[in-house]
DNA sequence: GCCCTCTATGTAAACGATTACATATTTGGG
DNA sequence: CCCAAATATGTAATCGTTTACATAGAGGGC
């Protein structure tokens, strides 16, 4: 491997002379300038980043601490994290742990001399006790409990989002809206759920424990909640799903067990994924800016960085929006506009 | 920041002894080796992984570059590798970079000193250059033209794939059987329209170019290369998406045209993501094993790795399966099994 | 008591860059 | 023609580790 001493060598130069090149740092006579911009060239040379960032103490790289790697939203929120990254410069370190405090704090620890930051994802409502790791690196904590000060946080605002979804059922008449809940200890199931209480208590609906079926935001827990809600002698006539996977495996058992949507049942999710609008009938959904909170999420880390970590921590909150489509009656039949193509698949 | 020096001057030893007990190299005392794990504890000693790399030059962190991030495809995928890397303890340094070959080898050169290999996928047909990078540091092709002898590579069995799903149209007594295409000048799409022209050869049916429609793996580009096709005088009684997306795209638009699927017109699709059998009708695809995809391509890389890339190089391909369901009229009713958490989202 | 072999530890040279400081050369003002 | 200032370049310390080599006791066989 050619290192900065063979092309100074080569080009009979002092190694500070091809840095200053390198970097466009300090004066460098033009005559040298080309000789060794030519040989540097010629024999393929490539610093060597380690050893820059040893020195240098920047890695110029962040690291993403995520609980798990399935589906659409984490390709998506990886998207807008990257996208943000690369426009500042940034590479990303990606790594899956146990969202739990050891495993997050072990993970932050082995990114020291790795990364100059870390965004963690730790839905786990036990992790609570994170929020005041005495981190040295800057850290952002995305969709997790966040009340301490030592970081900071963003998070979906998914209780006012759940919230609209089930006012708007109970506008249409709705008075026994079910709901298929995401994984027991996770933070922003809690915080749904909490959205569908408050909207049901304000419209004077006394809760059901009946209507509330676990879930784990698979399509799989959507479609046995449903075999289990249409046995009740009292059935629902809405079922709000805390995310559009299950509210899709939700519409499968309905369409076999024949139950006709939305006219005998109203089904709303949450996310609005691409693909909500393909469904039958298209579905109606909660709409989270995916791509805007991975990008918002680095950019507060950046500006963490860039402040030394010693600035006014931030907890912010990215806001949903109604998407109201045939499965709630909503509206006559959203056409999916042919050339619009919000989804860009480049291979497969 | 504490170093290795402050926990020496600290517990009164040498740096090399420190270094000793920390990795376990070497002998050291009983008493000595407690006396430093305390006083690093103490001092919340993290070892700093930069400096360790530049003098062991491993990185322990393999580089990975996608021409895109959508969809589940690719959440799939670096998930595949992610679980094989942790296994062995590496980290995945995951970047995008254009697919042609300026880009990626602008892309594995900024990866010196930052990563001991590279997964480097690049579908994009025209970077067959790409196949004699003098690399020096090992390299996995994924998905892409795979000739020269110079990395290795792992791609799909597209073409049998799509000839299988093909002959199963065919013998369903199907002879106008039209393919929505992928986007031009990807690999994988070739390939596939490359098995879709062999079997209706093999079957005696000449390829009819007006059932050759443009697409680019989009939901959208299914949905608007539907309602072309049945436009035409002689319409097709099956489709053969080239992916899933566009095949659900496809339903969407059959829907709409109150076209009844399979009846009058059979519909099949290509990587069965787990949505497919959530579909409506449950949509008939050619399997892929994506994890998997992922997996092998690092266990590659690893391999290159450990060998100092001198090694045989290796072509591998992993293999597809058909899977049919209603949407090619194939078998009753496949219910989706409750509780088989085929797909488990951790948060949202 | 001598020498050899272990065991335990320390010293210092790497790894590949950046950069403060020193030095040499040129330029220009008086 | 001299000296200060500006320009161009080199020397060497530094970042935080690992590790080859050196050193110093301790133990044991003769």
């Amino acid at each position: 491997m050619v290192t900065i001493k063979d092309v100074a060598r080569e080009a009979r130069v002092s190694v500070a002379t091809v840095s200053r090149v390198l970097n466009g740092s300090g004066p460098v006579s033009e005559e040298t300038r080309r000789l060794i911009r030519e040989v540097a060239g010629r024999m393929r040379y490539v610093p060597h980043s380690g050893a820059r960032s040893l020195i240098t103490s920047k890695t110029q790289t962040l690291g993403v601490l995520l609980p798990d790697l399935y589906g659409e939203f984490f390709s998506e929120i990886i998207r807008g994290m990257d996208d943000t990254a690369q426009r500042n410069g940034f590479h990303l370190l990606i790594s899956r742990a146990y969202a739990d405090r050891h495993g997050i704090e072990t993970a932050i620890r082995a990114m020291r001399g790795r990364a100059d930051g870390v965004v963690a994802m730790s839905p786990d409502l036990d992790a609570e006790s994170l929020l005041n790791l005495p981190s040295t690196i800057p850290v952002v904590l995305l969709c997790s409990v966040s009340r301490g000060n030592e970081v900071d946080s963003l998070t979906i605002q998914n209780s006012r989002g759940a919230r609209e979804m089930v006012a708007h059922l109970i506008s249409r008449g709705h008075k026994r809206i079910a709901i298929i809940k995401g994984s027991p200890r996770n933070y922003d199931a809690a915080e749904r759920l909490r959205g569908y209480r408050m909207a049901l208590r304000e419209a004077g609906i006394t809760l059901d424990p009946l209507l509330e079926r676990e879930g784990d935001f698979t399509e799989a827990a959507g479609y046995s909640a449903v075999l289990k809600l249409i046995a009740l002698k009292n059935r629902p006539t809405a079922i709000f799903a805390a995310n559009d996977s299950m509210a899709i495996g939700a519409l499968s058992a309905l369409r076999e067990s024949g139950i006709a949507v939305p006219e005998e049942m109203a089904v709303a999710g949450f996310d609005d994924i691409p693909l909500a609008r393909y469904m039958d009938p298209p579905l109606s959904s909660v709409h989270v800016p995916i791509w805007e909170l991975g990008a918002r999420a680095v950019e507060l880390l950046l500006h963490g960085i860039t402040h030394k970590n010693d600035h006014p921590r931030r907890r912010e909150r990215v806001s949903t929006k109604l998407v109201i489509r045939r499965s709630t009656g909503g509206v006559p039949a959203e056409r999916p506009p042919p050339q619009t193509l919000k989804r860009k698949l480049v291979s497969v």
